[in-house]
DNA sequence: TTTCCTGCAAATAATTTGCAGAACT
DNA sequence: AGTTCTGCAAATTATTTGCAGGAAA
């Protein structure tokens, strides 16, 4: 049974024993990461992280952040969903929620993962397909850009 | 009032004279592609089109299929949907369908478009989030993967 | 010290764009 | 003729990979 995923306000500090726990390393660029995602409020692209930790690490090179976005994901302390065009977002693993993204204007709304749940029940009965609402985007048109529509 | 959409069924003809009603010109290139969508059974991704009509028109630039593919989503012949990760794919907007694809294996399954209307209504409701269920695709976990899992 | 991680540069994949000439209508 | 299309080459965006040196445990 894997080691139990950080949970609401965990700390950058809870996340990294979490990976020493599981055998890896806890290197300076895992710990920008990690804090860059701790602080961000909602979800981050890769290169928004990037950006975000140049600051204060400026050798850390975006192949890195890359590779310990992947890194991080498979020991369960970060998710990614796809937002249809564009670059995947990113977010705790404690912090899951989906997605709804606007053709129009690109505004990404996170919604409770729970909405699914009859959506996830349909789909598995019918066709045996377990959904993942955390890795996908509903993609459709938000409330502002729909009443600027053309009559 | 636009001008109706090809139903199922329809030719390339058909679709080009559609074309042609709309101010379009049709051209060896848009001929090409209608004709490679009208013969895909379901759908296909830009790559695979120009791939496709290569055969019987050697010069036809991948930069045109895209132009393309572009110009005839705007005049309402075709419709384009979001895999996930990759390329994306398109279908006859009068064969249009949903996408389920698997996590795992890359499969892509099409579904009827209906299965979204309960999401919909939801989505609508609580957050003035008009969805586009051609647009997106669910990602999952197929059943053959599914069934192939570790305990 | 041994294995894992990182920077750097180059490679991919999927599109997009500028431009001058060619093709529809 | 006049406007729209097209091929070609180059630019973009998002991400991946090879490799040799550097850093955790």
């Amino acid at each position: 049974m894997p080691e139990a995923i950080p949970v609401d306000g965990a700390t950058a500090e809870h996340v990294l024993e979490h990976l020493r726990h599981r055998g890896a390393r806890v290197t300076t660029a895992r710990r920008a990461i990690v804090e860059a995602m701790v602080n961000a409020q909602g979800h981050r692209t890769a290169d928004e992280i990037a950006a975000a930790i140049h600051d204060a690490y400026p050798s850390i090179n975006r192949s890195t952040v890359y590779r310990n976005l992947e890194e991080l994901e498979r020991l369960g302390v970060l998710v990614h969903a796809h937002l249809g065009h564009g670059a995947a977002t990113y977010h705790l693993a404690a912090n899951a929620h989906s997605h709804l993204v606007c053709e129009r204007c690109g505004v990404a709304l996170s919604v409770p993962t729970e909405l699914f749940s009859e959506l996830s029940t349909t789909m598995l009965a019918q066709y045996g397909f377990t959904i993942d609402p955390l890795h996908f985007s509903v993609l459709g048109i938000c409330a502002p850009c729909r009443s600027t529509d053309a009559p």
